[in-house]
RNA sequence: GGCUGGGUACUUCAGAUGGUAGAGUAUCAAAUUUUUAUUCUGAGGGGCCAGGGUUCAAGUCCCUGUUCAGGUG
């Protein structure tokens, strides 16, 4: 098992991701003798877990069961543990195709935070990409170095715990894209450009207030960046629900042929499928400012 | 100044007044009586103290639940040159840095602290106050003033803050409609002083007050309604003077096919068979009581118990009967009286509002209005107001057919810190909204409904040719 | 003992696998007949246990206490 390669069976030291509901996982370190409790009940790593192929319906302690499944970036973002507010797979996506990411791209990110993006990243640039990502916690770097190392992508990263705005991504002249998460990231533009190969590349910026955009696109236009454009991408969830509508009751009608049923129509009412998008949807993340730095 | 004392009077809460409770963005409609305990977000006071403030006052809550007005606070956070960080990288969650306990928290509140001292308390006991940006440390006081700040401000009640409360308090009550598509409706529907309007509604009353309060006590609403009889909790709570409801009437939709059909009897003198009964019954009641006084004379000669148990309990019964005989007279002159209101046909909007299927109800209404006035029916779900859209094209007899739902969002406006906060989009429900026009009524029905598709055919003969 | 999952309406609950703004009891009202009541229909009632800490100036975050349940030794 890797975050970047899919492996069939499950073994001693992989992650494993327990399915237990649509809204419920939790990501699981696989270990000879251990064991996880559930809802359903417990399940016994050496017995349930290990040679088990991926995918496979377990059976606990009481008789309920849940899927054990390989990890993934995707599944690693709604389970992981929080340090930070983290990216979630709508922004994701979007950052990952406009900064035109492909297997061996270089990419530099900062902040680094609870690493939800960055194992995203390592996944579409692996095997022969490579991530230089900067925290200036050092709490936190170290944290995400080692779930980097667990995760078997550490030899496609380097993690440095210094300060972007100040120090820069520590490599300079190498980057095909620049990520920052920063809150104030037009102090790293500078940097972010240095960062860069210099037959261009695409930057893009993360910035949850509008007043952060402003002042990160004017910095990107006084460095000579092209293509500057703001956006925001909205998820809408649907269920799919069956609701049932009452008819209502107009009385008997004269001009209407007489039905000896009319007392049934009473009662009717109406079944339909839709789907019903839940009243709230997750607030706000941020803006997603990207820009093309020209090849010089 | 006597003047400006009367001018105020009207916005100042008295006893007896519908009103709105706030605190946050939290809603809760109540009216004000003497020595009354309400409970709002989990504390329980008395709203005597503020009978006399004006609207809109902000009121702390004391002890004992008394409400004392809040002072004016002048200048608040005294800007001292404050101590900020500018940034987190040193400050690492391991949740000591709060130097009081729960029990310290608990006796300060015991000992009657104010909610501000509290918050001082708290931001003087923690080691990381003065690390954090100065956007941080705001939005840490924000969060302890919600927590600990025990105010209350009293509203007038009205439409926009109704339509607010019920959607976050009890959105099922009212079908989920939310206050952007309320408003929608009432603009589409033209709703405004002096006109006649159709409202068919199940949520809680508060469609049928918001076009109450469009109306401003001018023209009349017909409220249609299903079942036993007409819910309007909702309207009470926009605590309207007694003249708007003058303009109110009732029509149960149990008789729309017979008023549609003209024979709905709404006479009372009609030799129907209904009427005989009735009739009956009322000579029967009076020979009952001519015997009555007989008989409690014989049961308490006879001195028998059980007789004089059964003699008031006829008694009981009787009397309950008279008054439902009135009741269901008054209730026969009331629906004659809105019948020939309805039948002139000649209503200027419709408002639909319901968990019910909607078709039928619209179709069935849609008859009372003139042409050429505007119609909104609203549902939590698309697929019943496709299938109105469907129908309507099909019958004819409307135009500017328009199907839709609309996003809210609110935002967060701070001086560097601005952006948007929740965006609800769906379960807002949807609308359909049209305007009726002049059925063609030389031509037999089945060439209006060949009528409509028209044009599409012309064209293709057009090409054709 | 360590583990997992819950605490919202006056009150009690909400699925062993995609149902936490949904209900039951109770209360109130209309209808009904069998009348100190029955049946049926409807209504009113909702801001999510308490405290703390953290995330960027967005919680789908964390910890503690309390209480209930499951499950493990």
């Amino acid at each position: 098992m890797s975050f970047v390669e899919y492996g069939d069976l499950i073994q001693d030291g992989d992650i494993a991701i327990v399915y237990l509901s649509h809204d419920s996982m939790m990501a699981v370190k696989v270990q000879q003798g251990a064991q996880t409790q559930t809802r359903y009940g417990v399940i016994r790593h050496s017995t349930d877990l290990i040679g088990q192929r991926y995918g496979s319906k377990v059976t606990c302690s009481k008789g309920g069961w849940v899927h054990v499944l390989h990890p993934t970036p995707e599944l690693w973002t709604v389970c992981l543990p929080h340090r930070t507010q983290i990216l979630y797979t709508t922004d994701i996506a979007t950052i990952t195709m406009m900064l035109e990411l492909k297997p061996g791209s270089i990419v530099c990110e900062s902040g680094t935070g609870s690493g939800s993006l960055s194992h995203a990243i390592l996944r579409t640039i692996a095997p022969t990409g490579h991530l230089h990502t900067v925290e200036f916690h050092q709490q936190r770097a170290e944290k995400v170095a080692e779930e980097f190392k667990e995760h078997r992508v550490d030899h496609l990263v380097t993690v440095r715990n210094q300060d972007v705005c100040k120090d820069g991504f520590g490599v300079t002249g190498v980057a095909d894209a620049v990520f920052l998460d920063i809150p104030k990231p037009w102090e790293a533009v500078g940097h972010a450009k240095a960062a860069m190969r210099k037959q261009g590349g695409r930057v893009c910026s993360f910035s949850p207030c509008i007043e952060q955009v402003q002042k990160t696109c004017e910095a990107l236009a006084d460095q000579g960046f092209q293509e500057i454009s703001t956006l925001e991408v909205l998820l809408r969830v649907h269920d799919v629900r069956t609701v049932s509508l009452p008819l209502p009751d107009f009385g008997p009608d004269p001009s209407a042929p007489a039905r000896p049923d009319t007392k049934e129509q009473n009662h009717a009412s109406v079944t339909l499928k839709t789907t019903t998008p839940p009243r709230e949807m997750p607030g706000h993340t941020g803006y997603l400012t990207f820009a093309t730095k020209p090849r010089l | 100044m006597a003047d400006t004392g009367d001018e105020d009077c009207q916005y100042r809460i008295k006893e007896g007044d519908y009103v709105v409770l706030k605190r946050g963005d939290i809603f809760k409609a109540v009216q004000i009586q003497p020595r009354k305990k309400v409970i709002f977000e989990k504390q329980w006071f008395f709203l005597d103290n503020a009978v006399g403030h004006l609207y809109s006052t902000t009121f702390d809550i004391g002890s004992g639940g008394a409400l004392q007005p809040q002072k004016l606070k002048e200048n608040e956070s005294c800007s001292d040159a404050k101590e900020a960080g500018t940034d987190n990288r040193h400050i690492v969650d391991d949740g000591k840095s709060q130097k009081l306990t729960r029990d310290d928290i608990e006796t300060l509140k015991e000992q009657g602290l104010k909610g501000q001292e509290i918050i001082q308390q708290l931001i003087e006991n923690s080691s990381t106050f003065r690390d954090k940006t100065e956007y941080a440390q705001d939005k840490y006081i924000k969060k302890k003033k919600k927590k600990y700040e025990n105010t209350v401000t009293v509203l007038r009640p009205t439409c926009r803050i109704l339509a607010m409360m019920y959607h976050g308090r009890e959105p099922g009550k009212i079908c989920h409609l939310r206050y952007d598509t309320l408003a929608q409706m009432l603009t589409l529907a033209n709703i405004h002083a002096g006109s006649k309007v159709l409202v068919f509604e199940t949520c809680a009353g508060l469609v049928l007050g918001a076009v109450m309060e469009r109306m401003g006590g001018f023209g009349s609403v017909i409220q249609m309604y299903p079942g036993g009889g007409p819910v309007r909790a909702g309207v009470e709570s926009f605590g309207f003077p007694a003249h708007f409801h003058d303009t109110l009437h009732e029509f149960p939709i149990c008789h729309v096919n017979a008023l549609l059909a003209g024979t709905l009897d709404t006479t009372a003198k009609e030799p129907s068979a209904d009427e005989n009964q009735s009739g009956v019954v009322a000579e029967e009641e009076q020979n009952q009581r001519e015997v009555e006084p007989q008989s409690m004379e014989t049961s308490t000669a006879d001195a028998v118990g059980d007789d004089q148990e059964k003699n008031e309990k006829e008694k009981r019964k009787e009397a309950k009967t008279q008054v439902k005989k009135l009741k269901l007279e008054e209730k026969r002159k009331k629906l004659a009286a809105v019948a020939s209101l309805l039948e002139a046909r000649n209503a200027d909007g419709l408002v639909i509002a319901s968990r019910f299927q909607p078709c039928s109800v619209l179709m069935g209404l849609l008859k009372f209005l003139a042409p050429s006035r505007p119609f909104v029916v609203y549902s939590q779900y698309k697929e019943p107001l496709i299938e109105c859209y469907t129908k309507l094209r099909e019958h004819g007899g409307t135009v500017n057919l328009k199907l839709t739902d609309s996003w809210l969002r609110h935002y967060q406006v701070l001086p560097n810190r601005t952006h948007p906060l929740l965006l609800m989009s769906g379960g807002g429900g949807y609308l359909l909204s049209g305007t009726t026009v002049a059925t063609d009524h030389q031509k037999p029905a089945g060439a209006q409904r060949a009528e409509e598709p028209a044009p599409k055919r012309l064209k293709l003969t057009d090409t054709e040719a």
